[in-house]
DNA sequence: GTAATAGTGTCTATGAGACACTATGCG
DNA sequence: CGCATAGTGTCTCATAGACACTATTAC
């Protein structure tokens, strides 16, 4: 067994709980708003979904855990925020939690809503309050994070489902920065360079001229 | 005691360590690099400062502690980068690192090198390869980090002491940048309007016409 | 036809970046 | 004086953003 330079082993230190919390982003259609998936917990609270650290497990893996288990969702791809440290944060204990945000089509959170209406809901990230521990912090991080990224690119969390055409894209963006500034020609040519068209062009069976369609450029 | 769904309290489950490591950044006099202070551990190899989380204290404590006693060093404003998390990355056991960035100015740095020079040191940021566990990746994450700080900002980390002049400036963001590929006039006016000139003009005794002083504009 | 959306041509304002020039110190 | 640095005037080019117009569908 390893000892350090005050001859004490690992595990002859307090060690803290560590667990993963995570906000699940999502565009609901019609909605114009960006929208975080919250859970209801023992107590009756609202809460982002999460779950303890077990021993050996990834962080990433944790947070696939915790979605499974708590509200019956596969994960997209989870990314860190950061770690909130407060040692008062969780009355059980000394438990520190490592923020993730998650931003999954709405296509693939339907089910899940529909299976638990009561206990697994969704709410405008912008008017969330009340949730328990730090986690309208969370929120709050995990969006602003979400919209720097749709700020850069056209569609980095691939909320649209391809191929799609600009007026739905551009819809996505309004809603996950809230009423675009640009105008839709603006819009438009900001994102073409990073866009591939695709061949057969329709949107059809849709008010006005058909659209053409076109799919996330791959590389750069 | 509170007690979990699955009727065990918190202390029931396995708990990691939790560990800090802090890439403290520094410009060097007339080195142009960007360079990260590497300390010996007792096995000999190199590595960033670091130490374990204590119970009921904050992990920006537990930065300021690492640098206080393993280097003799105050931290000036240390951020989280993100969770170390893989479950093999300390033979030692279970630990998870929070690495951190900090970058302190070359004044405050000085003294500590010449006190320990033999295990505590300075490398380039991009030249440093083989230290303990994942420290090679925290570097190369908090490089990035402060890099992105100086594309948007004059200095946002202040390693430069005001009152200073564009000179100084530029020579410090050239360090940090490396090679910046912008000429003089060009970086002055991109700077000018987030600075705010000082009455008092001079840097005097130098080659050349004497150079306005400014300094950081507060706010914005 | 009209309504509604898709797409393009073009103008303007802004800013980055570079060059050339002037200004002012030191030795 | 010459050299080195500070600072400015101005030109060019690329880009964002808006407007006006054309194109193509549903009804």
């Amino acid at each position: 067994m390893h000892l350090d330079s005050a001859g004490k082993a690992l595990t002859d230190y307090e060690r803290p709980s560590l667990a993963v919390d995570t906000a699940v982003l999502t565009v609901p259609p019609d909605s114009s708003t960006l929208d975080v998936l919250v859970v209801r917990s023992d107590d009756g609270t609202w809460r982002l979904p999460g779950t303890f650290l077990h021993e050996g497990e990834r962080l990433a893996d944790a947070v696939q855990r915790s979605l499974r288990v708590k509200v019956g969702l596969r994960g997209r791809d989870p990314e860190q925020l950061r770690v909130f440290d407060d040692p008062a944060r969780d009355s059980r204990g000394w438990v520190l939690s490592v923020a993730h945000v998650d931003v999954v089509p709405w296509a693939e959170l339907a089910p899940v809503l529909e299976r638990r209406p009561d206990d697994v809901t969704h709410r405008p990230c912008d008017e969330v309050r009340g949730l328990a521990f730090d986690h309208d912090a969370i929120v709050m991080l995990a969006a602003e994070h979400v919209r720097a990224g749709y700020r850069a690119d056209p569609d980095p969390a691939g909320l649209v489902t391809e191929p799609f055409t600009l007026r739905e894209l551009r819809l996505v963006h309004e809603a996950v920065l809230g009423r675009l500034p640009r105008s839709a020609d603006t819009f438009r040519r900001a994102m073409l360079p990073s866009l591939d068209e695709v061949s057969g062009e329709v949107r059809e069976g849709t008010v006005g001229k058909p659209a053409q369609l076109y799919r996330r450029r791959p590389a750069r």
